[in-house]
DNA sequence: TTGTACGCGTTATCAT
DNA sequence: ATGATAACGCGTACAA
């Protein structure tokens, strides 16, 4: 792969001026100039980035962890991340942590040691990344949930209001044995989604019923085992509130099996709209949470965190709200 | 940030110790590497990527561009890729370059001037991309379509027999007017299911109908507005082959606008099966690709492409299969 | 306007 | 086993 010496011999001028013209930074006789890029597109010459990183001390890539890029509700967000930054001048490359803190932990370092120029990350919440960011100062927005022990710029969405609300709302529907799968312990926006759970049964004056809660990891197995689980039992819930968009999908798998229709038999209400939400019979009700627009806060946040505009951490708080539709509608 | 000298300084040694003593690589006085470690630690030193991969004249991170995250075909391919190349000791990071030439081309230029250690990319079939990795010489594989021009490694799956395939069944099912969505004109993937569908016609000595198949791109608006045009002929089909899993979802949007049901009323077949196509009423008879093994395979070559094992370009052609559903039911 | 020369941080070679 | 030093490819201050 040529260098930048190869194009400066092949035009007969000095390096320095072969990157002058390519980077029209200063100024350059624009014969030479034309000589310059005619020999560095015969050769084919791309900047070696490496080198150039190194000696700028800088990038115009973003990177951007999240937890699962098979989620909808994730992939939206990189779709806001991406167009602010595209607008700004930076790429963006996406990294899947799988929900795995190690794995976050290895993206995390690599985006610290190829000294990208920030880094956006939906955290797991468990695992040290925290630590290694904050110990590097690296612009750093963490999006979805916040990241343990340092206090940086976060992107939100008010889940315990938005999963108090659908409590509620699933209560004034005539539901009143509600349940809730949602994520593991620890991880704050299952937290929260069970805070504001327990919150609204609590306004309806309805008892919290503990063993109506079941927790898994945001994915479409885990739900389906918990689904079964509740649904056999003795007491069944009459409803269901459920965590995220992949559990949405193994609890409706489940119930299909069971043939037990939602709406008229069992309310439901998922966190995450989806394209295909709509098209289910019945129609699912959700609560959709604006992702596009997290991305674009959040990026916007980086971004002026590079910029060395501001000191001190943000908290952008943006609020979820309930799409209704026949599975949480006895009556349907 | 601190660098190898600063943890030279703090450990009273030489930066090539401390080179020598991180990497493990020759051998260092065990006393003097646990000095060592313990400055690092304590300086939270991390190696400078670009430094590092200036003079190691390489990288262990892989790029995947893709088209779409949003598409779970592509984002099962990716956890194929991620997969291998963890196992292999590599990094993948995604690129999304939303069918856009000019975007994926920028992820291209991106990835060969970091040096990254090998590209794989799902091209948009337009553009200029295959060009100027050729003319680098950089390790490439191309998953899902082929890269014009060049004869690289190329992992594909077979959609022409497939598409094939899925008009024979909707024949054998009843239907007689077989209608078609597929992707533009140029993306080979839209070009080969339109070849199949055409065959299988053929093969039923069916009368091709020109007048039936709709090209858009490959997303849910464009099949939308294209299954309502069919839809609202005189002549309408009474069944469609949808290119793929985002435009199925316009179909089945604008079918459920008019009151138009899957199976009985029109036969569907759409390519690309996803999580929640079996929950739907009826459930989705669709043409599932082996996206996974699409990317472990694409990640194998690879990965011996960039080990330079072989040389001669080679060609993984995968199959695909219908997964019959109520939806091509016509008695469902 | 153009060229010379240095330094970015790291690893590898060559002495010691 | 350890240290001094060159080199990776680029951008830029300085000199001409």
């Amino acid at each position: 792969m040529s260098t930048i010496s190869d194009v400066a011999a092949r035009a007969g001028v000095s390096t320095a001026t072969v990157s002058r013209a390519l980077n029209g930074k200063s100024t350059v006789d624009p014969q030479l100039a034309a000589r310059v890029r005619a020999a560095a597109a015969e050769l084919g010459y791309r900047p070696n980035g490496p080198a150039r990183n190194l000696r700028r001390q800088e990038t115009v890539v973003l990177t951007l962890i999240i937890s699962d890029v098979a989620n909808p509700f994730f992939t939206a967000m990189a779709r806001g991340v991406e167009d602010v930054a595209h607008a700004a001048g930076y790429s963006v490359v996406l990294c899947n942590s799988d929900d795995d803190p190690a794995k976050e932990r290895a993206y995390v370092d690599i985006a610290v040691q190829e000294r990208m120029a920030g880094i956006l990350v939906s955290p797991t919440g468990r695992g040290d990344s925290a630590g290694v960011l904050a110990a590097q100062g690296a612009p750093v927005v963490a999006v979805d949930r916040p990241l343990p022990g340092t206090p940086g710029d976060t992107v939100l969405v008010d889940g315990a209001l938005a999963a108090r609300q659908a409590a509620e709302h699933l209560v004034q529907q005539g539901y009143s044995r509600i349940g809730c799968i949602t994520g593991p312990s620890g991880v704050p926006t299952a937290d929260e989604r069970l805070a504001g759970y327990r919150a609204g049964l609590r306004a309806a004056r309805l008892p919290a019923a503990a063993d109506l809660v079941r927790r898994c990891e945001f994915r479409a197995q885990g739900a389906y085992r918990a689904a079964l689980d509740l649904v056999n039992r003795d007491d069944p819930p009459d409803a269901l509130l459920i965590g995220n968009n992949a559990m949405a999908i193994g609890v409706l798998e489940a119930l299909a099996e069971l043939g037990i229709r939602p709406g008229r038999e069992i309310g439901l209400i998922a966190f995450d709209d989806a394209p295909w939400a709509a098209l289910l019979d019945p129609p699912l009700s959700v609560v959709s949470q604006p992702a596009y627009d997290m991305g674009t806060a959040a990026a916007q946040l980086l971004l002026e965190r590079i910029g060395g505009a501001s000191t001190a951490a943000r908290t952008v708080t943006l609020s979820a709200h309930l799409i209704p539709r026949a599975s949480s509608d006895p009556h349907a």
